[in-house]
Order: structure tokens, then C-alpha cells, then sequence
DNA sequence: TATTCTACCTACCAAAGTGGTAGGTTAATT
DNA sequence: AATTAACCTACCACTTTGGTAGGTAGAATA
């Protein structure tokens, strides 16, 4: 799985913030009921994207979220990368992973290789603004 | 994770026979060895593929595995498909997805529909005829 | 100053998936 | 009959996933 919940929230989230925070702090209860997300579950999520400067954050009334940057400036693959750790399709191609120490014959590192560069190449060619409201798009029902 | 070791083994299990089986049956003991896989945890992955006709078996002494059809015919895809259950690199495209309910106001589906189209088609295109053994290719050493 | 609202931090947890191991059974060959 | 190798079933430790619960810190407002 490239992308768990993890990444897939603060994606929506990101997305969410763009469209209803109109330069102002927006609540994340707020984002939540529209996202129908646990406020809980995208608290946990919430401080990587502030510790990496995508979302300022304040607090108190009136506090929130807003985003750092114009929306066509948050490739999709970048907030993965941060979000889930690494989008890497196999375990050996993974920041972290181990020297497999079969790397000189293994038979599919170049396929996986190939993959792994052509999924990076999409995710990082789409923007928060190229998943924003299309036109013909509705928006989806306040559920309180 | 679009691959776990399930499906990169059985990958590597089908290309080691491709290489060194010609046409005769061969022992999982010699591939596991070769590709330093355990034993056991390859027979548990071989009757996968017995079943779906990609590879056909034999018991007893000089018995073992071998291919049903030309390595040209394997598709990458399709063994992950048979072996993974599914590579879909989010769970909402799985095919034993549940509806999200948000479908029509989703502003992420056509993007991860998208990357889900792009993963299949290379790994559909990729075959084992093509990930056998290049010329500039070491073969692994047999460690007993 | 007290209240309220909101981000933020820590700990915990159930369920599922991953990557095996162990032991025995069946079938084919010698 | 003995050997070899596929095959079947059960079990298991570990990690990840997707949360929940409860409390703390900081900012605005009354």
C-alpha cells in the first residue's frame, strides 16, 4: 500500500483547509465534521504538517489551522513522503532499508526501481491546487 | 505497500525456474537455496500458483516445479494480482472495497484512480521473459 | 481574572497483516 | 519398501494500522 489513512487525511485535510480557510485559522472540528475524520485520529496528524512548516497553527478562539503556502505549491507526493514516511512500493527500495546484499543479481531491483520512479514522478507532478473544487464538483453535506 | 515479500518471492521463485529449469521439473530446495527464501515459507506460496495454472507439479524423487507457458507470458501484474490479492496502492480502489459514501465529492479518487491505472499498466507491460537473466548479469552464488 | 475554545501531548489498545516455523501427510519415483 | 518432494494445517511473534481517552498549554473574549 503506498498510502495508508495517514497520508490519505492530511491530504483531505490540506484540500479542506484550501477551500474553506480563506487566508483565516480554520478549526479543526470543523474539518473534521465536513471530512467526517475523527478529530482525535487528525490531531495525531495535525503536527507533522505544522513541524514542517505546510500549516501555521494557533490557538484559542478563533485559532486553527491555515495553510504556509499557495495550494499549487504542496506537491502531493512531497506530503505523503512526510505524512507516511516513505511511498517506496517494496520494503527494499525504502529510505531505511537494509543493503539487500543481492543488489548485483536480483533479477527485479530495476523493474521495482522503475516503479517506484514513475509513481514519485506522478505524486509529485499533482498539487493541492489541482485536487481542489472542480466545477462540477459538489461539495460534500455538513453532517453535524 | 504495493508488494510484501508474498508476491516479490513468488516473482523471483518464477524467474529462478525460467532460468534453471528447462522444461524439466525442479526442486523448490535447489530455488529456495538459490534465492535464499525459506523452504517452508515458499510451499506456502507454490500452490497459489499451482492452482492458477502458472506453474504444474510433480511428486516424488525428480520431482518439483515447472512452467506452464513461455516466461513471455507472465505478466508481472497478474502474479502480484494472484499472490497479494490486490495492488491497489490505496484501500478504497481494492476490489473488495467497500463504498466510500464520498465517491462524488471526493476530490482525491481521480488522482489515486489514476496512479492506480499507471501502476497496472507497467506492471502489466513488464514480463518474465523480461526480467530474466541480462547479459551483464551475475548469477547468485550457490550458497548450501 | 475567569472562562472558553483550540491546539497539542502522552498513553493505551484492538484488530489485522506480515513473515515466518513446525510437523505431519500424500504422491511419485527408484 | 524407501526415499524424495509437494502439500496441508496449525501456530506464533512482531509490526502496522487506526484509532480512543484524558489531560495540558496557550490564546482570545467576557
Amino acid at each position: 500500500m503506498v498510502s495508508s489513512t495517514k497520508g490519505r487525511y492530511a491530504l483531505r485535510v490540506l484540500i479542506d483547509i484550501a477551500e474553506n480557510s480563506h487566508g483565516e485559522y480554520i478549526a479543526m472540528k470543523d474539518v473534521a465534521a465536513r471530512q467526517e475524520i475523527s478529530l482525535k485520529y487528525m490531531e495525531k496528524i495535525m503536527p507533522v504538517l505544522v513541524s514542517h512548516d505546510l500549516v501555521e497553527s494557533s490557538h484559542g478562539k478563533g485559532g486553527g489551522y491555515r495553510l504556509s503556502h499557495d495550494p499549487s505549491e504542496y506537491r502531493v507526493g512531497e506530503i505523503l513522503r512526510l505524512t507516511e514516511g516513505d511511498i517506496a512500493p517494496v520494503a527494499c527500495l525504502q529510505t531505511d532499508a537494509a543493503e539487500c546484499g543481492r543488489n548485483a543479481y536480483c533479477r527485479t531491483l530495476p523493474m521495482w526501481t522503475e516503479l517506484n520512479r514513475r509513481i514519485s514522478e506522478y505524486l509529485d507532478s499533482v498539487t493541492i491546487a489541482d485536487l481542489m473544487q472542480a466545477p462540477d464538483m459538489k461539495q460534500p453535506p455538513v453532517t453535524e
